[in-house]
DNA sequence: ACTATATTCTAATATTCGTTAGAATATTAT
DNA sequence: ATAATATTCTAACGAATATTAGAATATAGT
């Protein structure tokens, strides 16, 4: 009896390690930034508003959980996930959350739904509009993330240049943006900015890791991209 | 942009804290037994090996990260899983640390493959051949554990019932076991004593944990049972 | 070889977590 | 009421974590 519960204490110990390997919200957001590019320590660091230090040491952590891996590049350090599952752990513990803390469901709702800057149309049907060109559909990360992966029928406009490139947005036609993830402001600044100005715009919630799962799951290739 | 900072850190610190309830191997093991069926602090700590003390702290924590909820029922709190997707998220960790850790795929291929225990059917395969008769399903989990939720055309023969219930089981036709999931070495040891009595006798890896986050996910009713 | 840059390692701190023991609470049975 | 049982709360302590600062390492460019 002893021997079986070693044995089993040893496999839920296994388990409970990769889990602790994501137990902590800097870590997330490390994995999160991870899902749109592989990136630098310095990079990632900046993106996540810590020290390099500190992202170092997450990212250890990381490493040893075998979560994410990394190759030097030159003279730098560069990070990706390990594999999609990864990305979907993410996503799963991101809605479980939702699913269970009222506090997250209602920070989540007074950014986005106060002004009902959302689309509800599901995966598919957004993709499929954007295919039909009845939406244009904007991805407004930075260019590398763009570059590395992004939805078909995307068109890449960095939150940076959007106030310069208008003109390749029409006005009567619905404009739907997408960022990192339902946790990053990008897509919910430019949707502000671009009804300021007169655009019939919406926000779309899912990021890369959401994609990087669904296609993981459905084993069809969702997305496009070089690198 | 230091608002937005204090916003995101909110939104990742929220799902850390539920990643961080399920980031220990004794919580992981009181949640996959919570899917197999609501038990209260007595039995959990006794399964999981535990004092009842140290049972009552970390679900307190689980409830704390509102994975488990309880009611008095009688003189005995009685716990239970808040959702199917806690046992979605228990899966996903799982399978992830599998993938992701040797020694855990080491440690699981050790107790079954070792003897080619197991059988490499998919859930429908196997479940067709139970409906069709073409195999013997066996549930070997306590009867209670059977009662809560067992999968379509299975037996309830309690591991404790096994050796004098032999009768019930044919001797040409594959006997299949299943128990509470991977970690759980009941099926295993059913089958060695089943093939050791000369019965054609594999062992079914999933349990209670994985049919309910696969019907959670195909919104189809996979598995029977009462209460 | 020398310098600058990117990253990791070491050490030190405060904080949190896992565990155990003892006291306290709530419910049922008498 | 009183006793018995099941569970939780409080306190305590060692172990593990998060964070910061300073030293050390590895690469690229001169």
């Amino acid at each position: 009896m002893t021997l079986r519960r070693a044995l089993k204490d040893m496999l839920y110990e296994q388990v409970g390690s990769l889990v602790k390997g994501m137990a902590n919200a800097k870590r997330l957001e490390l994995v999160e930034l991870l899902c749109q590019a592989p990136k630098s320590v310095e990079t990632l660091a900046s993106e996540a508003g810590i020290s390099i230090k500190l992202a170092s040491a997450h990212l250890k952590e990381l490493r040893l959980a075998h979560l994410v891996e990394a190759d030097r590049q030159g003279r730098q350090m560069i990070y990706r996930i390990t594999c999609p599952e990864v990305a979907g752990f993410l996503v799963m513990a991101r809605g479980l959350a939702r699913n269970r803390s009222f506090e997250l469901r209602h920070a989540l709702q007074e950014i986005t739904a106060s002004a009902a800057l959302w689309t509800a149309a599901d995966d598919q049907t957004l993709l499929n509009q954007a295919k039909r060109g009845e939406i244009t559909l904007i991805d407004v990360r930075p260019a590398n993330e763009f570059a590395a992966r992004h939805l078909p029928y995307a068109l890449s406009i960095p939150m940076m240049e959007l106030s310069a490139r208008l003109a390749e947005l029409p006005l009567g036609k619905p404009v739907v943006a997408y960022c990192r993830g339902p946790f990053c402001s990008f897509s919910v600044e430019a949707v502000r900015f671009l009804r300021d100005k007169g655009f019939d715009a919406f926000q779309w919630p899912a990021g890369a890791a959401d994609w990087i799962s669904a296609d993981h799951e459905s084993e069809s290739a969702l997305f496009g991209g070089a690198a």
